[in-house]
DNA sequence: AGACATACGTTACTTGCGGTAACTGGAGTC
DNA sequence: GACTCCAGTTACCGCAAGTAACGTATGTCT
């Protein structure tokens, strides 16, 4: 057979290993959360530290590759529903459920993406140790600008304008969904269509409160 | 008991005291980023951990009476900016400003509230242990959706999109923020103007691109 | 005055993490 | 059969959080 396939075999068979040490590694996040041990990681795929190191270098590796995972994921079903045949209202409220659904369906996933460090016991080290803080974020923001640049016509400076509007827009729907993560104030739904007023210039449009304070 | 002032006494020495160590943190930390540690807050306080451990507890009280401190001062800003009588586009033109120059301003405090592990070298432990993660961002979030309230007309259901509007405006600010406050992609002024005009509803009056990518 | 409680401060320690060096055993090669 | 690579191990270092146990000045009670 191929005998003489060394490097190929090798790197398949790295590869595959790698794979298991990220599942395994997902399954001790998900269970301990952020705050897991290398230790634990290790123990959990059945061999000991040095191994993982070797295959990540250090925790922020192991951590970045872990996060590029589940980040591609939800990157590919937001790019579904923001791609999809709809009107833009259609569109909009689409990929912000799509959103929120994802953090509502794997919260531990959700908040190691997001809060790499809470959740740390004492003595413990977090796991966003580098500069990988939340990238996420930043590159659902840049996707979301390529999009808007993409399909809406902004006139001049339409560039910059989609770029501030992508992080815009992607931080307002972070920041809602995490709030909303935490208290449940409303459904789901609700919550989606509060934001896509808000993104409608509903705030703009509405008139001032009679009688308020001072003014 | 109370014999005359020994316990007055000792508490505004122990306040004066708290103040000091938290200045001498805040200076620690601003010189080395996030990822001091115990013993040189001490150090630069001129005494022993053992002490602050007494004051705060653990690194995240310390943590959070730093981080109360700066959110404090910066939430103060952002009132007056938001309780001006002014148009409503120009009041959240100057709240946005107001919340950039700041960021702007002091960057190094700005990574330390919203980034606070960032930064740690190899083996020290990250800032924010426990539960402390942005709680920045929930405070001006309820403010800004208490103010949107109070001033603003919303028909029934105010209360709840209130809020979602307050934490989504909040976090549309602070994504957008950070994103610049990294790429620096265009002056303080372009940014706050788009994003104000997203908020206005540009996004969702603004046509579709003619030729788009498939439709 | 002298014994005493109390808060302030110290040194010296434990524990547990991330990360690494140096050794070990088994596959394939000449 | 000697040689070379690997995967994997044990045993260790450095360092940070956090703690226990030990002084020491200060003002109080008898």
């Amino acid at each position: 057979m191929e005998t003489t396939t060394p490097q190929t075999d090798q790197q398949r068979s790295a590869e595959r290993r790698r794979r298991e040490l990220l599942e395994a590694a997902d399954r001790v996040v998900l269970r301990d959360g952020p705050g897991a041990s290398m230790n634990a990681i290790a123990a959990e795929a059945g061999i000991t530290k040095p191994i993982l190191y070797r295959h990540f270098g250090d925790k922020g590796g192991l951590y970045a590759a872990l996060a590029k995972r589940h980040t591609d994921a939800l990157l590919e079903s937001l790019r579904a529903a923001l791609d999809a045949p709809a009107e833009r209202r259609e569109r909009v409220e689409q990929t912000l459920d799509t959103y929120l659904a994802a953090i509502e369906a794997r919260p531990q996933v959700y908040r190691f993406l997001m809060h790499p460090s809470d959740g740390a016991a004492p003595g413990e080290q977090g796991f966003d140790v580098g500069l990988h803080s939340a990238p996420v974020l930043r590159r659902m923001g840049e996707e979301l600008a390529q999009v808007i640049e993409e399909r809406i016509d902004l006139g001049p400076g339409s560039a910059q304008l989609a770029r501030v509007w992508g992080h815009g827009i992607v931080g307002m729907m972070h920041a809602a969904g995490d709030w909303w993560l935490g208290e449940r104030p409303c459904s789901r739904a609700e919550l989606v269509s509060s934001l896509a007023d808000l993104l409608w210039g509903r705030l703009a449009a509405a008139g001032n409160r009679v009688g308020g304070p001072g003014f």
